[in-house]
DNA sequence: TCCGAACGTTGCTCTGAAACAAACTCCCGG
DNA sequence: CCGGGAGTTTGTTTCAGAGCAACGTTCGGA
């Protein structure tokens, strides 16, 4: 394996407060991996073995019902810590990651974890910083999935996937990984169909743009409007 | 205030590895207050100035949208930790917590609780353990809302009622705090008036027998057929 | 004891979105 | 250059469940 370079851990939250051989040791410490896109990292039941960091790509981080429907919980971008599950003293995982695109990760041994955080000044602190922001997060998706309208849902769904990963260009926000139709349905709880007729509908009224497995948000204020009224 | 006595805490899962000293030094740092039914223990968006331990009674956490539609996140049995925001580094509640019925809890300053997971042997292990339960239980909410029809929906919120709080009767299993129709649809993202025809219907099979703010499972086999098939 | 409010039930209507169906289009590999 | 599969679009049908309305029941307080 090729050694790593300090540079990819710098600056990121759970390390910022780290000298240069502090990160060497963790470094030290990893594994690192290219995932295809559609390829599991880990898979929902599986003994926790490791817990990981996105160096480059996205992820969807997804739950399968008995039935085999599935829906997206949250994605991953660049720079976030990811499959924390033993943080939280679980022996396995409680939900799938896939690669959304091509994708290269780190990962630690979950028994390090103790060490990280006794050893490594503010990498338990902003870990469970993280952890909390997650949690707001998907109490949110909860909410607007029990009270709001499908077009709603999709709306929201849209925007954030915007936020999180939004590249600015000359014709507006584009979405930087790949999405389906079917994705944004996993998101929001409805069907495919739903979602392109309503992707349809918002580029006829210049609110998108969208082709297979892209989409380029033209108007933000427009969505906004459609997430919130 | 009248002096705390130890047993409060003793067996308590985040105290369970601590001597009586340690005991003694958590409850002089404590206060404790009588909440009556309906009164908000704190409320969504305030400041994260304390965490909470409930003793007695049982809460519902709630969250309202921006519309004035509220759904109800989570609830609070008598010996969890509760209003851990602080714990996740929030400087504010993401949620608001309201007594189901009369309660009691202890509350500890937001400061304290780097000091304790320091101090404490176990604190940290064990809160972030019912944090990661948490977490889990609220993604299954999350896929069960996306994913279920409503009468699913609803058969799993009286079964996790049930199994959180139930207490054995000879007729069945009854839910130990007051629940209303109109608090299962915000459980659930329906209507109060949904509830009521399913739990009619329910009531007819001999399946729940339920009067006003009162419900008991008689055949909790059918109703976890319901809740999965 | 009576009143009023909070909680629950039930019938009816109507609509949003799922289900079903059938093409169409893009992309990749042979 | 062609074939096939994955992804998308669009039309039509159907129905669960929300919305509205009205009434019944229980309970606590004056």
């Amino acid at each position: 394996m090729p050694k790593l370079d300090e540079s990819l851990l710098t600056g990121l939250p759970p390390f910022s407060q780290l000298n240069r051989a502090q990160i060497r040791e963790i470094l030290d410490q990893a594994g690192s991996r290219r995932y295809e896109e559609g390829t599991a990292i880990f898979r929902e039941g599986h003994d926790a073995e490791s817990f990981f960091l996105l160096l480059d790509g996205y992820l969807r981080v997804v739950r399968t019902t008995p039935g085999g429907d599935q829906i997206i919980v949250l994605h991953i971008s660049p720079g976030q810590l990811f499959g924390i599950a033993p943080a939280l003293q679980r022996d396995t995982y409680p939900a799938t990651a896939i690669a959304a695109a091509e994708s290269i990760a780190l990962s630690w041994s979950a028994r390090v974890w103790s060490d990280f955080t006794a050893r490594y000044p503010g990498f338990a602190t902003e870990s469970y910083k993280t952890l909390g922001q997650r949690l707001g997060q998907i109490q949110e998706t909860l909410t607007e999935m029990a009270t709001q309208a499908v077009e709603k849902r999709v709306a929201c769904a849209v925007l954030r996937m915007a936020n999180q990963s939004g590249r600015k260009t000359p014709n507006g926000i584009e979405i930087a990984f790949p999405v389906t139709r079917q994705n944004v349905s996993d998101m929001t709880g409805t069907t495919l169909h739903t979602v392109s007729r309503l992707l349809s509908a918002w580029q006829r009224d210049g609110i998108v743009e969208s082709t297979r497995k892209h989409i380029v948000v033209t108007d933000p204020h427009a969505l906004v409007l459609l997430s919130e009224q």
